[in-house]
DNA sequence: TGACGCTTTTGATCTGCGTCAATGCCGATG
DNA sequence: CATCGGCATTGACGCAGATCAAAAGCGTCA
């Protein structure tokens, strides 16, 4: 093999500059994307008082599992792993947040996963208590709120399919064909490349698989011609082949 | 083997009466349970003009993955399986529809799963667009049903772990605890008893596995001493058993 | 530049669970 | 009561993917 999947990942750009909120939400290069396109102009005036930028580096734990949820996230820069841990140290990765992403959507007093920046990362950070309060003078935002949980529940659905019954083949295309779905609605991406800043264990994580597993499929996805492993991800050369394969 | 797991369930009782709602919700059988528990009596004064009782016999199909959603349900007795189908026949089981358990809870225009009815079943019906205009005139039920979709959200992790991460063992263990837990809220059911009046082709495509393993895995635990099968369910013989292999 | 550490790749082997094939059990039906 | 049909159970065997082990790539840093 002359390529790995897996460069340095060391820019968190999606596209956008690092800080892509600013300081002014109207600006904000994920808001059309985000629950924040709930909001008017008024509204979000509102909501930028309460909001404040948190970086974090590559592989830097954004929370833990059962800790008290006390700020919620609005990811604009960078990728996260969301994690489920077993007592004896088997993962399973419930999610990677991209560009857009909400944590913290349920409202609950603790958080029931784990995430850690995958890439260095920007979020746009609101104090829990604060965000909920305004929530609570904005319906039309539970509301949104409630369809962004909704989806996060198709999603969820789709993955349980996905982990009980599809082939490791079948896992794999899926889960390209969803990267390369989702980088698509992100700003800046460049078509055509399948970003994976995500390492391989990330991957047979969020797969139920192992990282040999995974390594094996995707090289010899490579080697029949199916796609090209490039620095920082893959490109598709036989499209048709995942359509078909995908969920 | 001198028992079967499964007999005749033909009786949707969890406990209740069949028409548990009957044709007043302040006597609703699961109201504590259902999201009904956010409305005060006026509100459930107007909430039962606009719901009439649905009985569905063992097998009817409530909906289909892609139909319009044109009615809610409020499941009051009986099970109902969630299905999600792959083209070529393969399913995944994405939830089993307890008394109390809400149809419709994401508000969405096409369902994005199957129903079907497990054993007879009563489900409280409301008409999608009144229920909607309901909803949007009590900002206080889009809370309970955001409530009651992140604590879905919450399942559906739980079993991707178990998907993605756990052994046939610890798929069924995990399975039973789950069952047990959840008929515990049903009001009138026998403590002790886990139901299981879905066949094992379900528990299996619920799990991810094959009947074959389902049946073996659950007949080796009868042969170890760690629950017995009786008409209907098991029955825990050791406990500890149990929690300690349970996700 | 060279040694170290981390991740990925690759090969050899093993095994948990699936597949295939009977057989058994029970309720329903005439 | 005998037959039938739908599950559930059980056994024999196979294989997809796990496990174990080693080598190779690549970035980092002195």
């Amino acid at each position: 093999m002359d390529n790995t999947a897996r460069f340095s990942d060391h820019d968190a750009h999606s596209g956008c500059a690092l800080r892509s909120r600013g300081d002014d939400c109207r600006f904000c290069g994920v808001r059309h994307l985000s629950i924040c396109q709930a909001l008017n102009v008024e509204e979000l005036v509102q909501l930028e008082k309460m909001a404040s930028d948190s970086v974090f580096e590559e592989r830097a734990v954004l929370f833990r599992e059962e800790d008290e949820v006390s700020s919620v996230f609005n990811v604009t820069a960078g990728v996260a792993r969301l994690i489920r841990s077993l007592p004896d140290g088997r993962r399973q990765v419930t999610g990677f947040a991209l560009p857009g992403d909400f944590l913290g959507i349920s409202l609950e007093k603790s958080w029931r996963y784990s995430a850690e920046a995958v890439t260095p990362l920007v979020a746009c950070r609101f104090r829990r208590s604060s965000f909920e309060t305004f929530s609570e003078k904005n319906p039309h935002l539970i509301k949104k709120m409630h369809e962004f949980a909704s989806q996060e529940l198709n999603m969820a659905q789709d993955h349980m399919v996905l982990l009980g019954r599809l082939t490791a083949e079948e896992k794999l295309a899926s889960f390209l064909v969803e990267m390369k779905k989702r980088w698509a609605r992100v700003a800046g991406h460049e078509p055509g490349l399948i970003r994976l800043p995500m390492g391989r264990q990330d991957i047979a994580d969020y797969l139920g698989l192992t990282i040999e597993t995974v390594s094996r499929v995707i090289n010899q996805m490579q080697r029949d011609r199916k796609l090209v492993i490039v620095p920082d991800g893959v490109r598709f050369v036989d499209q048709n082949y995942f359509d078909d394969l995908a969920l």
